[in-house]
DNA sequence: CACCAGGCAAGTA
DNA sequence: TACTTGCATGGT
């Protein structure tokens, strides 16, 4: 692996992508179905979040209009199969009155706000941090914020590539400062690195047969 | 049975 | 600033 950020960057994604191909991330229908999965996401399997989006479509509550007629009360049996439900039904609903309230329901016109602006805007959201900001950014409103997440540590830490006590910002720094901000590049780069973290980089997982060819440790 | 998953906020010192 | 804890279901 090369030594200089921008080669090595460029290296691991040519690596990840020759094993996996391309996976066409974010697994959604509608820009609305991305920040529910993104806040549904949050330290969940996605496979229990996909039961739970699911559950919302089978009910017909998997839009912002008729969502956002719901008190987390009454949100929160739809998604109780994502784990912490009562903290996410209260997410989901605090995230539908800021758009009822300050964008007058205008939810297009929320994500079409400048990234900067809008990354601000998302993070001001109580129950909105950096992560799912980004996503919500990245894959709802295609504009070119690299999404950090654990996986993406776990595998930069581990490698000794970034140091262990490197924070979310200084992480996401790491990345787009030696990448040209390019949408459908860092959809397919941070996929890739959670396809990779999911398969080989577990918390307590060897990783000999990764794709990066690496051998940990722990 | 114990541990973990595509975080975040609030509390403590 | 830098830890620690609560939140909770479902899979391994």
């Amino acid at each position: 692996m090369s030594t200089n950020r921008k080669e090595l960057l460029r290296e691991v994604y040519d690596k990840l992508f020759a094993f996996f191909g391309p996976l066409g991330w974010w697994p959604a229908e509608t820009p609305f179905e991305v920040i529910l999965g993104a806040i549904l996401t949050q330290n969940t399997a996605w496979k229990n979040v996909a039961a739970a989006i699911g559950n919302l479509r089978s009910h017909g509550m998997l839009s912002f209009e008729r969502l956002c007629g719901l008190s987390a009360q009454e949100i929160a049996p739809f998604i109780r199969s994502s784990g912490f439900y009562n903290q996410k039904a209260k997410k989901i609903e605090t995230f539908c009155t800021h758009i009822l309230t300050k964008w007058g329901g205008g939810l297009g016109e929320f994500l079409a706000q400048d990234m900067e602006a809008l990354r601000a805007d998302l993070l001001a959201i109580r129950g909105i941090g950096p992560e799912t900001a980004d996503s919500i950014v990245l894959y709802a409103a295609f504009k070119p914020s690299f999404v950090v997440d654990t996986y993406t540590y776990r595998i930069f830490s581990r490698h000794g590539w970034v140091d262990e006590s490197i924070s979310y910002e200084e992480l996401q720094d790491y990345f787009m400062g030696a990448m040209e901000p390019d949408v459908p590049f860092f959809k397919e780069f941070h996929a890739l690195l959670v396809r990779t973290g999911h398969l080989y980089c577990r918390k307590t997982a060897l990783c000999q047969s990764c794709p990066l060819n690496v051998f940990f440790s722990q």
